[in-house]
DNA sequence: TAAAACCTCGTTTTT
DNA sequence: CGAGGTTTTA
């Protein structure tokens, strides 16, 4: 392999493989170069007999983990093979899979959404007469997220009561806990605790572990959690304290999900000893998308200080829209969009980025009416369907009787005529006998409370799942699947419960979907593939599997900043600049967290290679209420040599000589402003009724990209 | 028990 | 405005 083609402090990164390692990698620093230069020149070396098992590399996303595992085998071929690069929780989830019966769980455990937490939640509280529409579910179990993170157990949250929430947390905490263990589940931060608790209380899978992965890399690691923290260090506490850790912290987003920038800027304090190297040249962006950046994330007090300079200077400047409305920006978007692909400029280069998943649909409609190919690159929406959800519960429930949740979604799904009324007895039942819910219905003929039209078609319902559990051990998942959709008769119901054709068809649609995944799962796993595997896939990586593009048709691409990590575009639309919006205002009463805004605001800006724009509207229509918006502070903070301001709403009112001096100070900045190389001509503004037909560029930027 | 009318509330961000 | 859930009615 080649390092002379590195920088000195990418090669020192490379090249130091032993001892704790910290890179700090700014924003298009090559880090992902880093990573896999480093596995691949451990490989060439060597040390100790080294082999690719020994290696473990951990990634923030799945797609980032297949990514890598694909560059990596296509730069060392097929030795790296084996090289074991996934995520924490999938990682975690592997463990388990092996060795949870040590800590009572069953071999066969299913993984628990947020939609099982929350409904387990919501029980509990039911339970103890706690009003689940005064106090939000999901509130209380992002505090017992938080406490289980944090490594405490039911018992110590009782600490420091502060308001109604930590109080109904901490009654809730142990209920819920048992309840998941009940249903043989775990969730998400299981999938990180129990590892930990696995490596801590038996010796014997430590020194397994430990002497299995010598050599681990971690990327991302500013959003790495206290649980993920604690995994980390019991895995390198053999030997071997070779881990190298890869991050910014000025990119840490993740805080609300329990993220600790802490992790990175004391790394120091967790593998002492150890050596730190910066990466602080880009070679993604413009100085002028840089400075911009450098000057929003300067504000932040606690960073490790880095000076980010990139070799590409001068460039295209930053384009700050203001329109008059939401539809306004996203027509001005589009506008400018279909100008630029016109211009050469490939579609997939091109980005939207936003705040919010909601703020997407203005764009999407104004794209449409353009006839531009667009993907909106949305997390979970499509597993968060209700029939998609209804399908999986049942594909849950055959997997996993014990699992209640699922069972209690779907029993009467379609209706079977088993009501609330029949299930709440059968789970008294069940409590009172401290059986599973589903044991309790197999006994639904002795109980005397249950009529016996009840009890028959309870078992009814048993006998059908169990059938088909004997169905799934031995035929296609897939085919089985349409037998059972078609023996229950779901399609018939989803399409008698709707309104309108059209949402009937999305229905149908999204079920052939869930069917369509199985298919690809199951061609792509051979005899792998079972019910289990699917499932733990399934809610571990919430990919939709890839659309092949008919006829190679390349998108603009839309998604949210977080969606956008790691990612890089010639052209970023980074839209809704506005207060309340970037930085958003936080849920009610919670206090914004400014400091995570300002890194998200940088991660936005920092995916623009060459053309940037920022752009906001003056008012936006909430709840049918129009509302005066406010511009982004974050705008004040970039020096306004790099700006070219463009307010689409000045040519409609008053006499235009406002609009057109400062179209001639702009003129004039231009001249001034550092030339680009190669930069993307931003189109300005024409005088017209917002964005109408085409104007040349003045002298200075019209030089459009190849 | 199931369908119809009727409220309510408003989504960060995702493994 | 519209989805989602809840209460009311047949």
């Amino acid at each position: 392999m080649d390092l002379s083609k590195l920088n000195p402090p990418q090669r020192e990164a490379v090249v130091t493989t032993e001892g704790p390692l910290l890179v700090l990698a700014g924003a298009g620093s090559g880090k992902t170069r880093v990573i896999t230069h480093r596995i691949v020149h451990l490989l060439d070396k060597r040390p100790n007999g080294l082999l690719a098992r020994n290696i473990l590399a951990v990634t923030f996303t799945n797609k980032a983990a297949s990514e890598m595992k694909e560059r990596l085998v296509h730069m060392a071929g097929p030795r790296a093979q084996n090289v074991l690069v996934c995520t924490f929780h999938a990682f975690g989830a592997e463990m388990l899979r092996e060795d949870i019966y040590r800590l009572g769980w069953p071999k066969k455990f299913s993984i628990a959404d947020q939609g099982d937490q929350a409904a387990i939640i919501k029980r509990a509280m039911r339970e103890r007469r706690i009003d689940d529409r005064e106090f939000d579910p999901r509130k209380v179990l992002g505090l017992i997220s938080k406490a289980k993170n944090a490594g405490k157990t039911p018992e110590p949250l009782g600490e420091g009561l502060g308001d109604d929430y930590d109080l109904i947390a901490h009654m809730v905490y142990e209920a819920y806990q048992l309840s998941l263990k009940a249903q043989g589940s775990v969730d998400f931060d299981d999938l990180l605790i129990l590892p930990s608790r696995l490596l801590r209380e038996h010796e014997d899978l430590r020194r397994k572990y430990t002497s299995r992965f010598r050599y681990i890399l971690v990327d991302e690691f500013q959003d790495t959690n206290q649980a993920q923290l604690d995994l980390l260090k019991l895995l390198a506490s053999g030997e071997t304290r070779n881990v190298c850790a890869v991050g910014d912290d000025d990119q840490c987003i993740y805080s609300w999900r329990g993220a600790e920038v802490r992790n990175i800027l004391s790394y120091d304090k967790y593998f002492p000893g150890g050596k730190e190297v910066r990466l602080e040249q880009n070679y993604r962006s413009t100085q002028v998308v840089l400075d911009a950046a450098n000057a929003v994330i300067a504000q932040n007090p606690e960073r490790k200080a880095k000076q980010m300079w990139s070799e590409r200077k001068g460039g295209q400047r930053i384009q700050v829209v203001s329109a008059p409305t939401e539809e306004d920006e996203a027509r001005y978007v589009a506008q400018e969009i279909s100008r630029l692909v016109a211009g050469g400029i490939p579609p997939d280069e091109i980005a939207v980025l936003y705040r919010v998943n909601g703020q997407a649909h203005p764009v999407e409609e104004a794209l449409r009416e353009k006839n531009l190919r667009y993907e909106v690159l949305s997390g979970s929406e499509f597993f968060d369907r209700r029939e998609v959800k209804d399908v999986v519960a049942y594909f849950k429930l055959i997997a996993n009787p014990r699992d209640e949740t699922s069972l209690l979604r779907i029993i009467n799904v379609p209706a079977r005529g088993i009501g609330d009324v029949t299930m709440e007895r059968l789970v008294a039942h069940a409590r009172r006998d401290s059986v599973s819910l589903w044991g309790a219905m197999e006994r639904s003929e002795s109980y005397e409370d249950l009529p016996a039209g009840a009890a028959t078609k309870v078992r009814e319902f048993q006998r059908l799942v169990e059938r088909y559990r004997e169905s799934y051990e031995h035929g296609h998942l897939a085919q089985v699947t349409r037998q059972l959709l078609e023996e229950i008769g779901y399609k018939d119901d989803a399409k008698s419960l709707t309104s309108s054709q059209a949402s009937a068809e999305r229905k149908l649609a999204s079920i052939d979907f869930v069917i369509n995944s199985l298919e690809t799962f199951e061609k792509r796993e051979g005899p792998k593939a079972s019910l289990l595997t699917y499932l733990n896939r399934l809610s571990l990586d919430t990919r939709q599997e890839e659309e092949e593009a008919p006829g190679g048709n390349k998108a603009i691409t839309l998604m949210t900043i977080h969606a956008s990590k790691g990612l890089e575009f010639r052209v970023v639309f980074f839209i809704g600049m506005e207060e309340e919006l970037m930085p958003h205002k936080g849920m009610q009463g919670e206090a914004q967290n400014l400091e995570e805004e300002r890194r998200l605001c940088y991660v936005g800006i920092t995916r623009a290679k060459e053309a940037l724009y920022l752009t906001r509207s003056a008012m936006r229509v909430k709840r049918g209420k129009e509302v005066p918006r406010t511009p982004s502070r974050f705008l004040d903070d970039i020096p306004p040599e790099l700006v070219e301001v463009l307010d689409l709403d000045a040519p409609r009112k008053g006499p235009p000589t406002a609009q057109e001096q400062n179209f001639f100070a702009n003129l004039k900045e231009r001249f001034k402003a550092p030339q680009a190389g190669g930069g993307v001509a931003p189109r300005v503004p024409g005088g017209g009724e917002g964005p109408s037909g085409p104007v040349s560029s003045p002298p200075g930027t019209a030089r459009a990209v190849r």
